[in-house]
RNA sequence: CGCGGGGUGGAGCAGUCAGGUAGCUCGCAAGGCUCAUAACCUUGAGGUCGUCCGUUCAAAUCGGACCCCCGCAACCA
């Protein structure tokens, strides 16, 4: 058996989830879904990241105690994981115990072995921001977020040997092109490094301005900078220094996804991280796009402004959980950016779901009960012509789109075998066949119809998993699709005959405009 | 000349590496069918492939120049 091990980034939890944190963790749910049908031994790792002067900030807004605060918020994420369907197999955040102890030994570690070194840090500083900014972030003085002065401040802090890897991390990326991707971002990434000297990296806040953060273990004046923090939650969650055999066996994480905004964090500083204290780096870091929100309202587009953001929640609400996950997925080629509307969504859900797929089961379901009493009928001999060619190359096209981490077309060649269902209903007009009272033929073309929708499902789970498995159901299957295993699940004519379908109601009724 | 990505019918994309009638999904229009959620199927309209120049029998595709859009440019999650 394979392990696949996957992550999300930890959400910040200074405010609420929003569309582009559950449009991550959808796409690390479909990845995990897709590797456990195929047998792999998945582990499916997300959480929230807890640490850090803005969440001091937040609480105290709301007069809770830092730590009260968190417990409150990363809850708000659990929830939508759950609302979701994202099924993951771990939830880790940077303010538990496992998590702490992880990353003051690797900072006392990295210190001991001089990758970690105190220095005196020089630049720019809004008080009020609590921000420190670079001299061109800080032009005329003023900080960019308040445009109020800044003063320059000189103080003691620790530092992380960025700089000594460069050279070590350029050749990596050379050498494994799949470490990044897509291949814009790869590029992005290569060549900034080639072209900047990478500075060290100050890992150290004195304690005199933020206290909410983890201690160092060798001087308690100072914590740890959040991002030096969060990304360890990698290897502490996967068991590093506490479980050694949980931790070789899922060390390397195969796959982190991430949002485009955190690229540099992911593709230059962790891998150097890892290098750091001679652990693997992950094998592949892939960085997607941004959800651009427009919401309609009536006929008119409302602008995009701070209290106009469009909640998962809500959508999910209106929608349905497998809507929402399939217009994430269908509407925008995976990695790059994508607009969110109502009216996008409700096009793409009605000819999509409801006309397409949805309608398909349900009138393939109809004729099963109208011409053979709910039962499947008996099957027929051979694969009928018009369904040869889709069968035979879907397997390999489905598994390549799913491999390059290319949703939007894997879902385009799943439709293709939905057209062919419905396509091949006009064409034998069953209807008439029943008024022939050609029944061998009728038999042999609603058997292949039902095991056409059968396959769909198989393919379409990851996706849409409450959906398939109801249409497995109804199906008159009952068999659990999250221990399905893909390649004996696609085998062509393998659906019993003699099965009570239990036909319902539409899966995607038709939204009303 | 900082680095990178991109400009293809109303929208979103494929095609560019290996030049040879411009393709897919949605939307739009007409027709067909009735098992079905006014769904499904067929056909059609709609493109000087960012601009200009060059190579070639032939360029969305190769070469050059230019215009425009979007990312990145470091203590910010």
């Amino acid at each position: 058996m394979k392990k696949f091990y996957l992550s999300t980034p930890l959400y910040y939890v200074n405010s609420s989830p929003h569309i582009g944190h559950a449009y991550t963790n959808i796409a690390g749910d479909v990845q995990a879904r897709f590797h456990r049908l195929l047998g792999d031994e998945v582990f499916f790792l997300t959480g929230t990241d807890e640490h850090g002067q803005k969440i001091k900030r937040a609480a105290e807004e709301q007069n809770l105690s830092p730590q009260d605060f968190v417990d409150k918020t990363s809850d708000n994420f659990k929830i939508l994981w759950q609302t979701l369907n994202v099924r993951t197999d771990d939830f880790i955040r940077t303010t538990e115990p496992r998590h702490k102890k992880v990353v003051q030994k690797v900072i006392k570690d990295l210190y001991e072995k001089k990758d970690v070194y105190e220095s005196v840090y020089e630049g720019f500083y809004c008080v009020p921001c609590e921000s420190f900014w670079t001299e061109t972030q800080a032009a005329d003085n003023k900080c960019p977020d308040c445009k109020r002065d800044v003063e320059f401040i000189k103080e003691k802090n620790y530092f992380f040997k960025l700089s000594k890897y460069q050279d070590w991390l350029i050749s990596h990326i050379e050498k494994n092109k799949d470490f990044i991707k897509p291949t814009e971002r790869y590029n992005e990434v290569l060549s900034f490094l080639k072209g900047n000297k990478l500075n060290d990296l100050c890992i150290s806040r004195p304690k005199e301005r933020l206290e909410w953060g983890i201690e160092f273990a060798f001087d308690p004046d100072y914590v740890t900078y959040v991002w030096f923090d969060a990304l360890l939650n990698y290897i502490s969650a996967a068991g590093c220094f506490s479980d050694k055999a949980k931790f070789e066996r899922l060390w390397p994480a195969d796959f982190h996804f991430i949002g485009k905004d955190i690229l540099r964090q992911h593709a230059i500083y962790w891998p150097i991280m890892l290098k750091a204290l001679e652990l693997p780096p992950p094998k592949c870091v892939f960085a997607h796009g941004w959800w651009l929100v427009e919401k309609d309202s009536g006929s008119e587009k409302m602008s995009k402004s701070k209290g106009n953001v469009v909640s998962p929640l809500d959508i999910v609400e209106e929608f349905g959980k497998d809507c929402f996950r399939f217009f994430l997925l269908r509407e925008v080629p995976f990695g790059l950016d994508g607009k969110f509307s109502y009216k996008a969504m409700i096009q793409r859900v009605n000819s999509d779901l409801a006309n397409d797929l949805g309608n398909l089961v349900f009138r393939s379901l109809n004729m099963v009960e109208k011409y053979f009493m709910g039962r499947i009928p008996e099957a027929g001999k051979e694969m009928p012509a018009e369904y040869k060619k889709v069968i035979d190359e879907l397997p390999e096209k489905y598994l390549k789109s799913m491999k390059d981490i290319n949703f939007y077309l894997s879902l385009e060649n799943i439709w293709e075998l939905v057209r062919i269902a419905n396509k091949s209903v006009e064409e034998k007009k069953p209807w008439s066949l029943a008024k022939e009272k050609k029944i061998k033929e009728l038999e042999n073309f609603i058997y292949f119809l039902m095991e056409s929708l059968r396959i769909i499902s198989i393919y379409l789970y990851p996706f849409i998993p409450e959906t398939c498995q109801k249409i497995y159901n109804q199906l008159g299957l009952d068999k659990p699709l999250d221990k399905a295993d893909f390649q004996k699940e696609i085998e062509w004519g393998s659906l019993p005959s003699g099965l009570a379908t239990k036909k319902g109601e539409p899966l995607f009724p038709r939204i009303e405009t």
